[in-house]
DNA sequence: CCGGAGGCAGACATCGATGTCATAATTGCG
DNA sequence: CGCAATTATGACATCGATGTCTGCCTCCGG
């Protein structure tokens, strides 16, 4: 092997600018527009001029500058930004995940930024990613009325929605149906007997958390339970709360015979609290996770991934010029029986 | 609430193109240059005369072109590249996450890409982003001897390798100590009167599995066991191959009394395979995850996290101007036992 | 009342590429 | 062999901002 390259951008490489086309065309002997040419294999170069010029760019270690052409070209850079929660979510993952796969068939980059659930934070990424002049907007939005400010003189750049429709913004959204797999889960629960059925959401402010405590409670109505009213849990928002939460909720008399957690922070938690109990109700949480069929926990699932595919596909159009009225994409949801949304009522 | 507004970039809006400076200047009537005084809140400008021109501005939606400014500026933008796997598998996402809330602090985004675990895709987005003028990049590499060509002659631009340093490259790196994690685990179970150990491994090729194997080789070593070496299981790629792997174990005879899985892929399949097992073999998987907790799995955990933040944390360095010789910093790994490491041999 | 200092504003060059148009060299065809 | 058509090349403007330099005007001290 040959002596290590060095890849720092320590003194020696940094003191030496990047060369510029035109110092390739200069080496070449060549005018600017030539060597531009022959680089991008333009018609009308001769054989023989652009093998010189292509020379000059290797030897010089030539990098077309994306920056200059994307001025040039309209002011406009092949980047779709993203901002949504912390990427540890899986959630957030499994999207920015789909993004990126469906993003890369046309070409685009794909640049993340957490919005750290504070609406500021994620007004001002949006003006940062508008400045940046990207390509479309796709955002799980934190804030409920914010965002809709920063999209005002968007002119021309998408945004798309996932997961929570903003207030007073026409935009394309894709969403889960989440009144529709409450509603499952309520009903998974209440063929098998439960009445008890405790209920843990996060806040409820949020849009999805409201869709799945509406489609329980309909459920519920629908079947003409109330027992489950002194169960309800909302605005929990983290790991440790939902432990506590459930907890709580097990020591009372009577106690809950079901629990139902709103997502998959929630039931992390609850599963937490239920790992060592002797005879713990029966559970369904929404949000599928990895290890959910080897702990044996009944989910409602749905495809996040796909979820994000749909919102990269959505941008994607509207970047191609598609110009229609807002469009809504609901992902559905199916409940996945593994064992604990199983277990019958004590 | 007023009517909703149109967030599409569709026709009529994407019609008007977004507004200059000039046509700012033009508004309020001082020149180009007054205009971009007033906007950057540069001294030297009148009171009645700023204010004038942040009118216009807000009357025509005008949104300054960071493309342009950073032509002018030096043609070097505030983007920071990852290049990792997928971001589905946590550990990346992980890793992304401390990368980007590092970014965060000093004004730079976070751009990813996904490398399909493929060398040519890789080398394709590290030039894909050099043309880009990213600040620097930052790569968790697929490939072993590739990544160096594309960095030939990246000039400038610093990078950092994660989990993998590549071959032949002199550049900064932060990887796991994964010898000493596999030599811990290892240690863990002899300590607890194991011999039959198995090994179910990834790809032999990849850097980080071979530290693995062989820090769990070097334990066994020192203790005078080669009854381990029948159940060396390699190259065994995804949760599919590694639950087949682990129930093709069990079933030998004698079978192994323990299980050490490499990453977290492989301790999920093997979850999957021991699940319904009435006398399980002790598991020790490498990668901690969410719930390993709850089903009292023990691990070889490690902060993903801090990873990605001391890269980014060594790249913002080189960025800043640091020159010295290429660093190494190693992530220091702890077995967490949870139950699982701990069953006694059969 | 003059001269220098400082505040304010604008003209112009510039970052590094690409698009347009003009022109020199070559080819093709009658 | 000559003229039109084509090929190869280059000069110059341009994308949208910022940096430099210059100039006008006001204010103040002597």
């Amino acid at each position: 092997m040959s002596a290590a390259r060095s890849a720092n951008g320590n003194a020696d490489a940094s003191a030496t600018r990047r060369p510029t086309l035109t110092q390739v065309a200069a080496l070449a002997g060549v005018s600017l527009k030539t060597a531009s040419r022959a680089l991008n294999s333009e018609p009308n170069v001769a054989e023989a001029t652009g093998r010189r010029v292509r020379d000059a760019a290797d030897h010089l270690g030539y990098r077309l500058n994306g920056i200059a052409r994307e001025l040039r070209r309209g002011a406009t850079s092949a980047l779709v930004g993203l901002i949504s929660g912390d990427l540890t979510n899986p959630f957030y993952s499994a999207v920015a995940s789909g993004i990126e796969r469906e993003l890369r068939q046309h070409g685009l980059q794909l640049v993340t930024a957490n919005n750290d659930e504070d609406a500021e934070l994620e007004h001002a990424l949006i003006d940062a990613f508008l400045e940046r002049r990207v390509r479309a907007l796709l955002v799980v939005p934190s804030a409920d009325r914010h965002a809709y400010l920063a999209i005002e003189g968007s002119r021309g750049v998408p945004f798309v929605f996932l997961d929570r429709p903003p207030v007073g913004v026409d935009a394309d959204v894709v969403v889960i149906d989440n009144a529709g797999g409450a509603r499952a889960a309520a009903e998974h629960l209440l063929t098998r007997g439960h009445r008890r059925i405790a209920l843990v959401a996060d806040l409820a402010r949020m849009v999805p958390q409201r869709g799945r405590i509406e489609g329980f409670q309909q459920a519920m109505r629908a079947a003409g339970n109330d027992e489950w009213e002194p169960f309800l849990r909302t605005d929990v928002h983290d790991v440790r709360r939902a432990e506590q939460t459930v907890r709580e909720l097990l020591e009372l008399d009577p106690a809950p015979t079901a629990l139902f957690t709103t997502n998959n922070r929630l039931t992390t938690g609850a599963l937490r609290a239920l790992k060592e109990h002797p005879d713990p109700p029966a559970l369904i949480g929404f949000d599928d996770f990895d290890l959910a069929e080897v702990i044996g926990t009944t989910v409602v699932a749905h495809d996040a991934v796909a979820m994000g595919r749909e919102a990269a596909r959505l941008a994607f159009e509207r970047i191609s010029g598609h110009s229609g009225p807002a469009r809504s994409i609901v992902i559905s949801t199916s409940v996945i029986a593994r064992g604990s949304g199983e277990r019958p009522p004590r």
